[in-house]
DNA sequence: TGACTTTAGTCACATAAAGTGACTAATTCG
DNA sequence: CGAATTAGTCACTTTATGTGACTAAAGTCA
């Protein structure tokens, strides 16, 4: 990542790292010193012949030192925000990471998402896509998983959902729908918090085969 | 849109729009005399300050001669893959149309997506993924509606969630869901179709406050 | 005209899923 | 030991979906 690298091209790649932090999400920010905006997502300009994908994956490596968990495009912001680089064009990926195993670069910091500082307009609006998007996916891929560590608890699990979700959920329904997805494994591992009956551990089980929704549902919110 | 102009730009806005003929979904694509390939979906190389939105909606009024009823962002495409431009990067838009009221101009054609032509492997990628996101639209966004004329038959528009999700729905079950979701409104108008009993129209009615989701679905497919 | 066909629209019951409170289990703390 | 705390499950209620059969309103054709 380059700062304000004069003209090396017309677009840029910028990642918005998520991990969960406390009860909140929490984004990855860089200090810019030379910029007007103290903060800013991690960036950078793609080297020639150096795919959209690839680019993420660097500037989410050269910020993590490691690599996410998950990561995936949210789309391409240009409506003549300005943004750190002289770009009219500036591509996002949204990437995750459990907070467990994180351990950022110097200069580098994890701002909860209710708490962040003012960014350049454009990653303001790339924050804002990257939250839509982590929603939307919710129940369409395996994020809450890529946040937790390989091993939880199904508490722990529960407690992931409702921070995505913001809503309280009951246990017994909870568990209930995740046996029926068939989508965690016990472990033969049990894991004692002090104080109270020790948790079995989970670890998540990708499947193949699910059975399809039944019918229809016009859950969609609005217009 | 411009065929292989010289450097214009390092991305093009790319567009994908389509609409339901006979019982399948269609893109228009627009014959290429100088390329090396025959067809490929509209696409320009946005002017300065022009904002990717902008670029799109001329793109694709461009072609229809008219605004599409729905527009949305797929993403950028980026991996090396070849395109009619010289450009590293394409955003590729979904666009929606009524076939009804569509009328392409002169030199665009549209193509049953089961039988589509050679395409640039890139615009090939592109419209992979709008199938994708138009499927995972469906539930989110008004799709169904989008593709057919302002007023309707419930018939019509079971037809047209039977095309989109590509299984055969129960007319009571249906019609239920439809109801409780509160999404169309009956007119004081009924269409004779020849035979069989007239149906009454309707229309779309955007509908600001729905109930939420009540628990936990892991309806997610694989990992 | 009147029986038959075709499409629209609804109903009632069966089955399945989600909401919920209360229960049992295993541990720490004092 | 008993109270407190967290894990895990059960049984019952409420709500949603699946499904076949029904009624309604038109056209067709002998």
């Amino acid at each position: 990542m380059r700062e304000r690298s004069s003209k090396t091209g017309l677009y840029t790649v910028d990642a918005v790292l998520m991990t969960a932090m406390g009860n909140q999400l929490a984004i990855l920010l860089v200090r810019n010193s030379s910029e007007r905006e103290r903060w800013s997502l991690p960036w950078r300009t793609p080297q020639t012949g150096e795919s959209l994908d690839a680019a993420a994956a660097s500037t989410a490596e050269e910020a993590l030192g490691e690599s996410p968990t998950w990561m995936e495009q949210i789309g391409a912001f240009g409506d003549g925000k300005r943004h750190p680089s002289e770009a009219d064009v500036s591509v996002a990926y949204l990437g995750l990471v459990p907070h467990e195993t994180a351990s950022p670069r110097a200069s580098y910091t994890w701002f909860q998402i209710g708490d962040l500082p003012p960014l350049p307009p454009r990653q303001r609006t790339m924050v804002e896509g990257a939250t839509k998007t982590l929603q939307s996916s919710l129940d369409q891929a395996p994020i809450a998983f890529r946040l937790l560590p390989a091993t939880f608890t199904l508490s722990e699990l529960q407690q992931m959902y409702e921070l995505l979700l913001g809503k309280r959920l009951h246990k017994a329904s909870f568990r209930r729908a995740l046996q029926a997805a068939w989508l965690v494994e016990p472990m033969d591992e049990w894991r004692s918090e002090g104080r109270g009956r020790p948790a079995q551990l989970f670890r998540y089980l990708p499947k193949k085969k699910r059975r399809p929704h039944r019918g229809v549902r016009f859950d969609f919110l609005y217009p």
